[in-house]
DNA sequence: ACAGGTGGTTATTGAATGATTACTTACGCA
DNA sequence: TGCGTAAGTAATCATTCAATAACCACCTGT
């Protein structure tokens, strides 16, 4: 070997930029798979690879770390969807359900939201959750376009397939019937992609 | 006074079986405000008045108490919506769908049920959750005779349901027209019961 | 070369929480 | 009346977890 050989790896070093956003990333699939409560600042951090004091000198709190990856996961939903109407204003409503399932590729982030959905009642959670849920509505309105009519039957789509994923259904789609008339006609498209990522949480 | 005046209260005994849904209907109540992670079997043995070691040694362990309190969510579902059969085969859609908001009466019924929606991950919650699913999806095919699309939507509309109480939409019925609109396009009918169990919500 | 800021870590702590144990008190019934 | 069982409680334990403190090492500009 050479002089000083390099027996204690040079330990890969990071902008704080980028690994917050690592951890951000890693926050919001084990979120995604616990909930706010259930999931830990320990788990967070050996999911990205760093150490659990850490994440939360970088946030400040679990809470803090929370509500940035729920509004992280709300403006992918917002950038992703006002894509889908900068490229083409036909076909709106169908376009806009494949923008959403595609958000299933990052993982946990619907699931993220979806937690912070059912925890409505928390003084400080709560507010950004309904602010956020507004936020979509608003945009699906004012933005795309849409009839509260249109709105709300988009947004109904949207929470039973954040549900769907949320139970797993597609680890049941080949063992119940019912999971897969269910799944094949709530996915008119895209089933793909969903069974695809039932495929990654499995392992996971 | 009489003889020994009772000073100290005669203490309210209850045959266990009694105590056991109170204890239950307790449960409902906080883990559908805080989850199944959230919610502390001290804090569900306080809103049953009484003590934390007489909950888990009831149902032996949280998780448990948990599986009962979803299951028993579910059966109140499936023998309300099987009433509604009963009595009439006439527009079912609809009127399944009022049953649905009724049961927004047992506090925290529905969102119990949505808080192990989103642990499907769960190697003991995340089985049942689905099954319990595929059972009101059964349901609404073999029993209620919907086609698939219609089991979907109403699935769907129910799935928009759950959200919109676990956020706590009803707060933002007055100061946001956004929510107001969206809550009047999402309750055809049956918004006073929203809002009742809104206000509920709001003091406690 | 070295000083200081930046990007981390290990060790620790204090509070919360689920569970267990051992005890107490009311009630039904012979 | 008294006795056994059912209905509870108080005290405590072992963990887990978020948060803090204290420290270390690499890079950068001068």
């Amino acid at each position: 070997m050479s002089k000083h050989d390099e027996s204690h790896h040079p330990i890969p070093r990071m902008k704080s930029e980028d690994r917050r956003e690592l951890i951000l990333q890693a926050a919001t699939d084990v979120f995604g798979q616990y909930g706010y409560y259930g999931a830990t600042t320990d788990q967070i951090a050996r999911a990205a690879g760093v150490s659990q004091p850490y994440v939360v000198r970088m946030f400040g709190t679990k809470e803090k770390l929370f509500i940035e990856v729920i509004e992280r996961a709300l403006q992918f939903i917002l950038v992703s969807f006002r894509a889908v109407i900068a490229e083409s204003r036909a076909d709106l409503q169908s376009r806009l359900g494949s923008a959403y399932v595609e958000l299933l590729r990052q993982r946990g982030l619907l699931l993220s939201l979806m937690h912070s959905f059912v925890l409505g009642g928390d003084p400080v959670i709560g507010p950004r959750a309904r602010e956020g849920f507004l936020e979509v509505y608003q945009f699906l309105r004012d933005e795309a376009g849409l009839a509260p009519a249109e709105a709300q039957s988009f947004l109904e789509g949207g929470m039973l397939l954040n549900t769907l994923v949320g139970l797993r259904m597609s680890e049941e789609f080949d063992s119940s019937t019912a999971a897969n008339e269910l799944l094949c006609t709530a996915l008119p498209q895209k089933l793909d992609v969903l069974l695809e990522f039932g495929k990654q949480q499995a392992s996971a």
